[in-house]
DNA sequence: TTGAAAGCGCTAACAC
DNA sequence: GTGTTAGCGCTTTCAA
């Protein structure tokens, strides 16, 4: 059997109370008492349980995040600042993919519950109703990550997605460019629509005829849209919704025998780590992916300790990165 | 106050077991009962406290997964498997990133353990004497993925990287190349070096002069140790230990004007979501790496059932896949 | 078929 | 400075 705090005890010849007073760096026990328990702690290889803990405090030091899915190159850096400052503050994390199935959502979000997490990093591009009253009726911390349903009553980091297409529209515009056309995401995901929504009045606002082509945001989707859009609209750029329809369109565009930029200048959305790989490389809008995890984190321990009352939105800043595959002069 | 167990038996007029036989789908509830029960469980809005739950049963449904860095790209989709897995038997899970450091290992593996969890899938590179020291003196379920170091006492599933890389030089050996070099990985990676030994032995075994260049796994170590390996050796064929190091490699080799495969013919390894959006395709190692993360799940079960005694190893299939990157005939 | 009560391993008053 | 004790919210005998 793993020993308990009353084998530390025993062994000790002190009460439990005080063997969890040095678990618990309590400053009042005697460095010679301290000292004797943290041996016997050690020749015990004792561990003192984190569940019997959290039901005694009420506390779990676990956070819990939910996102669609790990596997598109998007999340995983955001994971990864969450993690890091998740454990830096002393949290472990849960992880769970819902594939943006609302379903799903719920599902774990009830299991977080379950689980006592102190608070709730949650990354969703459906939220529905249900799902957002469930979320104030919890009570708990939650920050939604990156992804957000505008006007929902929840902490929140994003950026300003139509504001970054505005900016990549303009730059083409900028260069001459007339015939622009758009790679969007799913209608579902606010993100896309906001892209969607920034690249159309940039066009307007230039009188410029735009062309929206709506798919997934996958780089097969980005394959099979593009062929329709050269073939139907034969742009001499694109603004794609994120970097894997932007991968996918310059695949079919050298399929086609045409040279990016020459023929088809391109510009991406997130800055994933591959857009740099590509050939030639992704110019893009970069986003702090890592930052918006640490953020994320940041706003959900003010809501834990109870620092501050009321919701909070941090907009973190993007930036268009000019590499090779929108062409003009460099900006650096 | 969130509702306990006491207040759905006080509401329903029965007591707290009674409770708990319906939350545990004890069957030896009247219906009638069950019913009322449920209603109030719904009414309250009451969800059982796992903590609690786990106190009492002294069993988490957590498992814990401990890799390097979720940020590279062969990891994600490990990670999706293994989720997928543990969810579907109804394990939530712990996420903690290493970056390959055994501190941090060892810290996150005592996390786990003071979590109580009822498994570990670890993945590790670098494995000392110690941490499997630790590890064992746990009795605790234990996976090794993907980066065994032979013969340690753990259950494990793996791939034969030797037998990957002896093919892979084959391959280029068959489509009459004599000049093939290898860009390794980390020497402190067990699996760099048993792709690296595979490629000597096929090396060997043909006469060939082999060429390595040591590197870390990434694009950049690539992209640098390909000047280097150009410039030295001048080979017609390139054999990567992993897609990273290889798309690094594609990319110095067209900076050069050099083409592929005319010039160059590179396989990689791993199979990365990338490798097939690269231009040309590379051609690779595939390695089931979702069913790496399934597999894993099912050892861990395996043992938390105590369904088996001793140890165990899998060795997943690889395959080359045959994409643009490598030349010669279609093998399809 | 149901209830009473002991206990899981720890923390946190409170008393000494 | 240290010990005693009462919980935390659940499961699980054991009786009834």
């Amino acid at each position: 059997m793993k020993p308990t705090i009353i084998d530390v005890a025993e062994r000790a010849k002190v009460s439990k109370a005080t063997v969890s007073r040095v678990l618990n760096n309590n400053p009042q026990v005697k460095d010679e008492i301290r000292e004797r328990v943290l041996r016997v702690i050690e020749e015990l290889g004792y561990r003192p349980s984190a569940i019997a803990r959290n039901l005694a405090t009420n506390r779990s030091n676990v956070i819990g995040l939910i996102l669609p899915d790990i596997t598109n190159p998007y999340f995983p850096v955001i994971a990864r600042g969450i993690e890091d400052a998740a454990h830096q503050l002393g949290y472990a994390l849960f992880i769970s993919n819902t594939d943006n199935d609302p379903k799903l959502e719920q599902e774990y979000i009830q299991k977080m519950v379950e689980q006592q997490v102190s608070g709730i990093v949650l990354i969703s591009s459906t939220l529905d109703e249900e799902t957002v009253h469930e979320l104030t009726s919890l009570q708990m911390p939650i920050v939604l990550c990156d992804r957000l349903i505008v006007g929902k009553p929840f902490d929140a980091v994003l950026i300003d997605d139509y504001k970054a297409a505005y900016e990549a529209v303009s730059y083409f515009i900028g260069q001459g460019h007339q015939r622009i056309a758009h790679l969007a995401g799913p209608r579902n995901i606010q993100s896309a629509e906001n892209r969607k929504t920034g690249y159309l009045d940039a066009m307007r606002s230039a009188n410029l005829e735009p062309f929206v082509s709506v798919g997934t945001f996958s780089y097969e989707s980005g394959m099979h849209q593009m062929g329709a859009v050269i073939d139907e609209y034969r742009p001499t750029a694109l603004f794609a919704s994120n970097d894997l329809l932007a991968l996918g369109a310059m695949q079919e565009i050298h399929r086609r025998g045409l040279t990016i930029p020459g023929d088809i200048a391109v510009i991406g959305c997130d800055d994933i780590p591959f857009s740099k790989m590509s050939r030639p490389m992704l110019s893009t809008i970069s986003i702090p992916v890592y930052q918006i995890g640490v953020t994320a984190v940041q706003l959900l321990e003010d809501q834990m300790k109870g620092v501050r009352v009321g919701m909070k939105s941090v907009i973190m800043e993007h930036k268009l990165i000019h590499r090779e595959s929108c062409g003009g002069v460099d900006l650096l």
